[in-house]
RNA sequence: CGGGGCGUAGCGCAGUCCGGUUAGCGCACCUGCGUUGGGAGCAGGGGGCCGCAGGUUCGAAUCCUGCCGCCCCGACCA
């Protein structure tokens, strides 16, 4: 086990935990539930975000920017959405502070500078969307509207954990507008599969596509689109969710359109949205007790090559050609040329921080034309030529991220259980986590009381789930098809 | 919002029960020596409103009262 890095086994989240903070993505700061995103984490959010603009993009869709306050008068409109997010809003009420006369040195709120109508900070962007969209929709020809938003939003959580809960966080969200349901539920659908295309070839993270369950859906959508991910220890993880919210806000909103035939109707909605949250689901898919492992596509630094056991002439110049040559294949390479620190320091530091693969270069193994190779993910070590290194590793980066992509799903496959009875149910949610694949009777009671039974929800009800006659595990009741339970953060 | 835990140096902690020299240890940091194929070592050094505010006392990190903050576990949630 590394330095200062609790084991799974021991307790997993406070292994997750040391992850975080120790390999320096993210900690808590002076904010309750708000953490700073250092700049590694950061490098790893911005090849996210890179990533999934540029497919955004690919999909026809614009970026844009809409405040980060809502007038309380336009959130309320769409009064389920409202009512899903009213109780962790954080509210402005006022707009000016002044001297404390009672205390030196102090700030007060001023009650004279007390709005008229309170701002919202926005949990989610529908609202104050919508109400722009009515004044640029006026015809058929005005549609579809495919925009996208890179924005910070609060949902005033209870419990935080970095990434994965945080009471502000950064994401992206979709809000298109459509003429035709048909499109709006095509669109939704296409952002699903964008988001589980690079969940599993980005992240390398598998993930199963489905729809959410009428209880577990967004509040303000007819149909919620997911992916759901497992993590190691066997809970599961929404990575992302895209809604056809059919016309529920262009009615609240009032957002017509004139059709073909000079009728007016109401616009057909799509939202979507992945977080930072997804860099929880990373580490928590991937990481061992050693600390961060990173798949290749997405790591800040894909090669670091340290000198053994530091810097000089000889060396420097083996680094440089390798430097070169790695760099003219777009691949991202640090040269960790600090004297201060010796070379087995180094080799943990970058471990702990998932550096996919680590070159040693020293004077015992360059005098035979080698460098030491070892990668993160298996901690193989191998001696590779100095000839023909960059075209290996080129090539050993898409092989790590198929590895790690292929165990994952190993990982998946193997914690995923067929259930038929529910003796049987509560064992394997006690006992060996994963997900679950039962049938379901399609009452919100029978959700209900699993959940209070188990503590398990249903995650999914698979895309491809095939169609089959059965009993609910819990009722009996008719079932024509097997949905996903887990338990889930 | 319920249950538990913790606030002492940048980090991790001891000391608190049972009040008493100058508040201590490890890591980190600074200076120097030096070492280097898996987190070396040695010597010297800097850094504290002991969470905050009251109180008891000759004397408080330690006892009492109030407050604040953070973490973990539940219920709620991306």
């Amino acid at each position: 086990m590394s330095k200062g890095i609790t084991s799974r086994g021991e307790n997993y989240s406070q292994w997750y935990t040391d992850i975080v903070k120790k390999a320096q993505m993210a900690d808590n700061s002076a904010v309750r539930g708000c953490m700073v995103i250092k700049p590694y984490g950061f490098a790893l959010w911005e090849n996210m975000k890179a990533e999934l603009d540029r497919m955004f993009k690919e999909t026809g869709h614009v970026n844009a920017y809409f405040p980060l306050f809502v007038p309380k008068s336009l959130f309320e409109a769409e009064e389920k959405n409202a009512e899903g997010f009213a109780k962790e809003c954080a509210v402005v009420t006022h707009y000016r502070l002044k001297n404390d006369p009672n205390q030196k040195g102090k700030l007060m709120v001023d009650p004279d500078a007390k709005l008229e109508e309170e701002l919202v900070v926005r949990p989610t962007s529908e609202a104050i969307i919508w109400n722009t969209y009515r004044d640029w929709i006026q015809s058929h020809r005005d549609l579809p509207i495919l925009i996208n938003q890179w924005a910070n939003v609060v949902r005033w959580e209870m419990r935080t954990r970095l990434f994965l809960r945080t009471a502000e966080f950064l994401w992206q969200e979709g809000h298109t507008a459509h003429s035709t349901e048909a499109e709006a539920i095509e669109e939704a659908q296409r952002m699903q599969e964008v988001y589980a295309t690079f969940a599993e070839e980005f992240m390398a993270m598998p993930v199963v596509r489905g729809r959410k369950s009428d209880s577990e859906r967004f509040a303000g959508a007819e149909d919620t689109y997911t992916i759901e991910a497992l993590m190691q220890d066997g809970k599961a993880l929404q990575a992302g969710t895209s809604h056809f919210l059919g016309q529920n806000f262009a009615k609240a909103f009032d957002v017509k359109f004139a059709n073909t035939n000079n009728r007016e109707e109401y616009v057909w909605a799509t939202s979507w949205g992945v977080s930072t949250r997804l860099i929880g689901g990373l580490i928590m898919t991937h990481s061992d007790d050693e600390g961060l492992v990173l798949p290749p596509r997405l790591a800040p630094i894909q090669v670091v090559i340290i000198p053994i056991p530091k810097p000089n002439e000889v060396i420097d110049a083996a680094a440089d050609k390798v430097i070169a040559e790695l760099k003219a294949k777009g691949i991202r390479v640090k040269y960790d040329v600090d004297k201060k620190k010796r070379p087995g320091f180094k080799f943990a530091q970058y471990e702990l921080q998932g550096v996919p693969i680590r070159l040693g270069i020293g004077k015992r193994d360059l005098e035979n034309g080698e460098v030491e190779l070892a990668r993160r993910d298996t901690k193989e070590k191998q001696n590779v030529p100095v000839e023909g290194l960059a075209d290996y590793i080129e090539n050993l980066l898409e092989t790590i991220q198929k590895d790690m992509f292929q165990r994952a799903i190993d990982f998946r496959t193997e914690k995923t259980t067929v259930v038929d009875d529910f003796d049987t149910f509560k064992d394997v949610i006690e006992n060996k986590g994963g997900f679950v694949s039962a049938h379901w009777d399609g009452t919100e009671e029978t959700e209900q009381k699993i959940k209070e039974l188990t503590k398990a929800t249903i995650r999914c009800i698979p895309n491809d789930a095939v169609m089959e006659e059965g009993k609910c595990v819990f009722s009996g009741a008719p079932s024509k098809c097997r949905v996903l339970f887990a338990k889930a953060y």
